[in-house]
DNA sequence: TGACAACTTCGCGAAAATACGAATTATTGT
DNA sequence: ACAATAATTCGTATTTTCGCGAAGTTGTCA
């Protein structure tokens, strides 16, 4: 299968199995249409869950699913204020990877990505 | 069910729902540990089907599936070289994205991410 | 042209995600 | 204590993803 079995040049130590999955994980909690409109409502600050499940757009326990996935991705933290339940971004920079990704070519090619953050 | 309704102050202009779809596509396509170790192994350059089937840890027929996913996403794009079709990254500062999630309390603490990155 | 190698597509079963309403828990106010 | 509100958990149905082997496609080389 392999055409080349190259010991040398590590480069990337080649990231562990657990790394990837905790990435994957991050990842796949912020892919869902839904989710990721929750984490742009809490841009600002923290959120009530109520209104959260209005701006994913769907029933109240549908969206405590979706809240459950986000802060077991440790993505977003739980308060309570009597009561409601407040949620606020641990790491409001998750913002900026969504941002990266509107910059695409504006030309409706979804062959070429171009992604400009971190930079 | 919503406590305050404030017109003014718009902030962050709501994102579109095909905005917050993209982005959505974008992540989920890197919510697989099988994939992200094929991002991780493009990481330095472009590289051929078969070597990342091995680094995906599946099935060659698997394996295409998951490139697929990660094309369409706009995430990869393929070049034929002869047999083979080699792959490549189309914005590599994903594995800055995927770096930044590395970046967590040492803590085994899943509450609290802390990325830090794009600062 | 015929054999082979590299990939992809197809078909299908197993597993997971999604969404909802109903029932449940927790908190406030009367 | 009781009713009302906010939110979660439960049960369940529908849809999607995942992974594999089998079969098909494309390109190379003798």
């Amino acid at each position: 299968m392999q055409h080349v079995a190259k010991k040398s040049l590590p480069a990337s130590p080649k990231p562990a199995r657990s790394s990837l999955k905790r990435q994957a994980e991050v990842f796949k909690a912020l892919g869902h249409p839904g989710r990721m409109a929750i984490v742009h409502a809490l841009g600002h600050g923290a959120v009530c869950a109520c209104e959260l499940a209005t701006a994913a757009g769907c029933a109240a326990s549908t969206t405590s699913r979706h809240l459950t996935v986000l802060r077991h991705a440790g993505l977003i933290t739980d308060e309570r204020r009597g009561q409601q339940i407040f949620y606020r971004l641990t790491c409001p920079c998750v913002l900026s990877f969504a941002e990266c990704i509107n910059r695409v070519d504006a030309g409706e090619n979804v062959q070429s990505l171009q992604i400009a953050c971190c930079a």
